[in-house]
DNA sequence: AAAATTAATGAATACGTATTCAAAATAAAA
DNA sequence: TTTTATTTTGAATACGTATTCATTAATTTT
């Protein structure tokens, strides 16, 4: 049946092999339909009430301990598990939060994902992700999960439209922004501090002897970006250094892009601010490539410590955002605010710090 | 209160500012509290029953053009969306996908979670996602994939004990194998065709000249590190080349490590086949280092064309997984096993290519 | 031992939807 | 128009759990 249906069929048309197909598939119409198991059938089974065996499953509720035992041992023998739907559907809360991740091509993004996905896991949550393309999320993404009734939602690269905000608001549903601040000022935001992170750089850079420099931007739109520039910029106009400005995207080609050109332009400047690693890792890239020596002639320095950074063919210089603590922000937030809402704005700044290596 | 809970301290200890919070925090209070609106307000707004309510909502349910469009228009006024729990009680089957995942940190599976988010997202399906830390996947983790009754589940980065693997066929649903293939032999799997793809490779080494060569293995167990053993060795063994193993991990710490062990031992070969590239350009990475000419003394050449492969800095030769088809072939048949489960088993292997760049 | 207190249990109900079945409205045929 | 067929709707019910309230069992106090 799955033959007629082409499944077995590769794209490019070639008929690849299915294993005993035949003799599994009618061994599957074997397999006993067992029905899902309720907790009616383990009370029975346990000669119990039906109130009993909800009991046993919900955290701190009142069942002596022989019951306990006799109710989880009839549930082990037939694989009970709670239906979380039945349960949300009273409680009219889950355990699942959602996760709105853009960019998870750049590494970043994936150790973030891990990190909450640890985190929240351990907690009794589970993870609902959501991949967006844009960087403001749509409206039907959220009513997916405004439909699934979670716990919370967390959205690591990207903003929302006012419109949409509401919807969050009115059904009491935290909200954080991990790394991004929201356009509008009426939400909790979870972030390194870009502003006084910048600075450090560009004092870090003056400091090492760069007289002119270069800050590569990532996404114009981001507060991310726009923050760092801000920093950078302010202490380069304080100690009078000149510097320029280049627009990119927070992606590896962009960055090397951007590296070559500059150098085409033949205006490659003794010290470079990349807002990201990733891009900084395509800027040095590109400027290696053109033969151009590294800390020597330029000092390049990313931003986020990536895995791949710290690689020693890489060995970038860059500021670290603290991964775990910003999660761990994040997450204690969230579940105050599951336990008690109270819909209050503002943002966490956690503090990185500078990791140096050979690019500097 | 947040503030009384010591939310708003970073973990060093330092206390950081939370904008606007107490203005914000009475604002918090005066928010509305809308209840989660249901069918039944909209029907009594549309003028309706909810069983109406319902039929509108439910894809191909018999309602007359201008009841539907009145009822839309309720639910657009209210902000109603059908509560994805009360429906799955019902159905006893959700719009979620399980989807299990290990090796964040290598770029090939991002890119497969955001393949997967994609394909899913446009059949109106979710993705639960399920982060284990080992090999093999724990019980805990399946428990919660069948207490939210997912449609289905798939496996990228592991394998399942024999034990839990019945639990998915006793509530039928559907389990796909991706990239790896699980130790029984009673599963559906989707891989690239790694024993054809590694017997190219080993040809392909061989044609450019190399005379003794190395394979580096990822860890032991997985069924792709030990297909791309066999395919390699077979070949190599008919054309009586000179071959070594290294076992490694899949990682790029991995990859270097053994880079600099074959460097040590004075055994670098004139051609090396390692099991991934993100290990690939750990040994590259290595290699280099240590003023190995790459590829005049020796070639490598990996395996996935994970995008970080193409950068003009790596330029590592590899055989590519072609991403995009394996996830449609995975989304294929999960949507057919959806639509009437078969529990039929067997391996869709689809043919990857050679991706020649200057590690050869 | 009796009374009073506390702990443990079961019966009944609500959650928000899909679905069945019967009734009503509409369209088509006579 | 009347009859028949068809489409559209509403009332009632089931899904599997948490929870309330009343009841029973166990424990403590008198």
């Amino acid at each position: 049946m799955l033959l007629e249906q082409g499944l077995i069929t590769c794209s490019i048309g070639t008929i690849y092999y299915l294993r005993d197909a035949a003799i599994i598939f009618e061994r599957g119409c074997e397999v006993i339909v067992r029905k899902g198991v309720t907790a009616k059938d383990v009370a029975k089974l346990a000669g119990v009430s039906q109130s009993t065996v909800s009991r046993v499953f919900f955290e701190g509720a009142m069942v002596s301990e022989r019951t306990k035992k006799k109710v989880l041992a009839a549930a082990e023998e037939l694989g009970y598990g709670p239906n979380e739907f039945a349960r949300s559907l009273i409680t009219n809360r889950t355990k699942i939060i959602g996760l709105v991740m853009k960019g998870v091509k750049n590494p970043f993004y994936p150790h973030v994902l891990k990190e909450f996905a640890t985190a929240f896991k351990r907690l009794g949550y589970s993870i609902l992700f959501v991949h967006t393309n844009n960087d403001e999320i749509q409206k039907d993404d959220i009513m997916t999960l405004l439909n699934y009734k979670v716990a919370g939602v967390i959205i690591t690269d990207a903003t929302l439209s006012l419109k949409v905000t509401e919807d969050f608001k009115a059904n009491k549903i935290p909200l954080v922004f991990f790394n991004r601040k929201a356009g509008m000022k009426d939400f909790f935001s979870v972030c390194t501090n870009n502003y006084e992170a910048s600075r450090h750089i560009a004092e870090f850079l003056i400091q090492k002897g760069c007289e002119d420099m270069v800050y590569i931007s990532g996404n114009h739109d981001t507060s991310t970006s726009r923050e760092r520039e801000m920093g950078f910029v302010e202490v380069l106009k304080k100690h009078h250094v000149h510097y320029k400005k280049y627009t990119s995207d927070y992606t590896f080609a962009g960055g090397y892009t951007t590296g070559q050109q500059m150098v085409t332009e033949n205006k490659v400047p003794s010290g470079i601010f990349v807002a990201n690693d990733i891009m900084a890792l395509g800027v040095l890239g590109a400027l290696r490539e053109n033969g151009i020596s590294i800390p020597e002639t330029t000092k390049v320095i990313g931003f986020d410590n990536i895995d791949m950074s710290a690689w020693p063919t890489n060995s970038l210089t860059t500021w670290e955002q603290p991964i775990v603590e910003m999660v761990e922000q994040t997450v204690r937030y969230m579940m105050a605010e599951i336990k008690e809402y109270s819909g209050v704005s503002g943002n966490i700044e956690v503090q990185g710090r500078l990791v140096e290596r050979k690019t500097t």
